[in-house]
DNA sequence: ACTTTACCTCAATTTAGGTTTAGGTTTTAG
DNA sequence: CTAAAACCTAAACCTAAATTGAGGTAAAGT
């Protein structure tokens, strides 16, 4: 078999990696910004526990929903050191990430709608085109939701 | 006033800069995209025909959208050259990149499921979790959907 | 034993979308 | 006429999220 070291609570960096689907440098890299953690062997070499495998597709899953690194590991955070995090912290997470989706999604909607209107008014006015007034566009005068981005 | 080249279809840098809500520095950069373009005076410096703030607005609003500039590049290559652009060439832009953003919308929303799922589960069972399998995330499995991300 | 394969560190590079800085020229206002 | 404001170019720098490369060590297969 390829690789030996299976659910011994005891993973070495390339098995992660490739049951992960992410480089080993990705590993380094997660690891570098404290979003994963290891212990070394004798020779110096990074093990995981298993549950570095939810870790890190609960990265991933989190940067699809567009959450940056930073967010994801303040979030990380929160889960419990000193135990091997259960149904209910995942769920907490998923929770978080599925209201800043929501967010996102009306953000989109409310964008979409004001892209209907401009193809009807043809962009041919300046002054009343909803697309032409660089500060009109998420329209904070407009609707009273939540900005996502803020140039 | 603060700028004396007004609407002589024959606009400056800064002019621009200020009406459109950009740093020179980003119409700069802009140019050397090949996303919007000027000819220049006597001495050397750029001047803009009106038209460039509809593009601006525009460029601005396709990111919004979540377009790339390179994208939108290619689409604004797509509007004559010999005339300014019209009602309905703007329009056919706007229509396209609604189209990009309604993909992105259903997206998110599949990912929501997902999510919503996942909360159900608790991510307790690896191979069962919609969350934990790194290439079922985005379901080509699953919706027969086009893939926004190809990761 | 030996030779691949896997691993290590540290630094540099990549991409996108710009911003900043430095040093010099042009235009405009008074 | 002079000084300030605006403009020019080229290159360096910035952040995020990695990837790549160089040079060296450890572990595994035969």
């Amino acid at each position: 078999m390829a690789h030996k070291t299976l659910q011994d609570a005891n993973l070495a960096v390339g098995y992660v990696a490739k049951r992960s689907d992410v480089n080993v440098s990705t590993l380094h890299f997660y690891e570098t910004k404290g979003l994963i953690r290891s212990w070394r062997n004798n020779g110096n070499q990074r093990r995981y526990k298993p549950d570095v495998l939810r870790r890190i597709a609960v990265i991933k899953a989190a940067q699809k929903m567009g959450v940056t690194l930073e967010e994801i590991k303040l979030t990380l955070d929160t889960l419990p050191e000193n135990r091997t995090p259960n149904k209910n912290d995942w769920a907490r997470l998923s929770t978080q990430w599925q209201a800043q989706l929501d967010e996102k999604i009306a953000y989109m909607q409310r964008l979409r709608e004001r892209v209907e209107g401009c193809i009807g008014c043809g962009c041919l006015s300046m002054s009343s085109c909803p697309l032409y007034n660089p500060n009109d566009i998420l329209g904070e005068t407009h609707s009273g939701a939540v900005l996502l981005e803020k140039d």
